[in-house]
DNA sequence: TTTGTGCCTTAGCT
DNA sequence: AAGCTAAGGCACA
């Protein structure tokens, strides 16, 4: 019998772990056959079979709002918002330009996807990845989640199903086999809150390896606790107010403001230009030729339709797993 | 209005 | 082996 954490979701068109590792989020783990993550502070196991994607609830944190960690709709609920299973993936890539380079891209990225996260979490993350790499983004949020998160216990149910059969050690290593049912990593912790970051001091934040980028989280997580800046009132805005709300923040530029807009907010408008983005348009669209930022930036909002986002996406995607073969 | 430079840290080079 | 450079920017001059 299917332990009642778990629920199934059709999934088609939905290509999980390119979604998953694909840049915008910074806290998914591969483990075995399966991906582990936080979403609102439950902690999902996800995996994808040709027919469906799985989410197996492996454990909430006591300040999460569900009161009981099985109770399916709840978790139904939170896997089906931030993996946005009701987006008709189709429909958007009907309405990207119709070049070369566009086609190339979807044709390299079957199956790639926007998820929706929380606007906190993705707003610090974003903030800590300006001049980082992926790996290192992802070290410092794991850092941060470890020191300042609410540790996440383990559900009574899925700690039953598992205990017997715990490995000593577990093995972490990302292609592990996973013998059924394997555990991944615990403890797990929720993503700290703007309160619990805005107690910290400078040097506390500047432990989790973010060097200069610690006085803009300190300075958000104090604006956002006090309520100065309100994250849910920006769903209600267009995007370029929003946009403008955001890059008041110090360490909030215009890039870093629309990949929040974009992965938090879903404004499929915002079309964040970072180096990958500006050589894929560079090199595939302006061959030979310098654009200057300007001239890159209007030709980014407005040859790209209404999901210029999405389009974006593809693109960085597209030239991220170019450069790997 | 544009352009250059310092900033924390570290992975991946040479 | 140690030193360098670039890495999914931003703020300030």
């Amino acid at each position: 019998m299917k332990p009642a954490t778990q629920v199934s979701f059709p999934g088609r068109d939905y290509d999980l772990a390119a979604t998953l590792s694909s840049g915008q989020a910074f806290r998914w783990r591969q483990v075995g056959d399966a991906w582990e993550g936080i979403i609102s502070g439950h902690h999902f196991r996800l995996r994808q079979t040709p027919a469906a994607i799985t989410a197996e609830l492996l454990g909430a944190s006591s300040t999460a709002s569900t009161p009981d960690p099985t109770h399916a709709s709840r978790i139904t609920h939170h896997a089906h918002h931030f993996l946005q299973l009701d987006t008709d993936l189709p429909a958007i890539l009907a309405t990207f330009p119709d070049d070369e380079p566009m086609r190339a891209s979807i044709a390299a990225c079957r199956g790639l996807r926007l998820l929706r996260q929380e606007p906190w979490e993705c707003l610090v993350s974003f903030i800590c990845s300006s001049t980082k790499q992926i790996v290192q983004i992802q070290q410092i949020i794991a850092l941060l989640c470890e020191r300042f998160g609410e540790p996440i216990p383990v559900a009574a149910n899925v700690r039953r199903l598992h205990s017997s059969l715990r490995p000593e050690t577990p093995d972490l290593r990302p292609n592990a086999k996973s013998e059924p049912p394997y555990v991944g990593c615990y403890p797990a912790f929720a993503f700290p809150t703007a309160a619990r970051l805005a107690a910290c001091s400078e040097a506390e934040l500047r432990t989790c390896k973010m060097g200069f980028r610690a006085p803009y989280i300190l300075a958000a997580a104090k604006a956002v606790a006090s309520g100065e800046l309100n994250l849910s009132r920006l769903h209600t805005l267009p995007t370029f107010e929003a946009r403008a709300a955001l890059m008041c923040l110090h360490g909030v530029g215009g890039k870093i403001a629309d990949c929040v807009l974009l992965f938090a907010y879903g404004k499929q408008d915002a079309f964040p230009v970072d180096v990958w983005v500006r050589r894929a348009l560079t090199e595939l669209y302006f061959p030979r030729r310098r654009p200057s930022e300007k001239r890159l930036a209007h030709f980014a909002n407005t040859h790209f339709g209404p999901n210029a986002g999405y389009a974006q996406q593809y693109l960085f995607h597209y030239v991220r797993v170019k450069k790997s073969v």
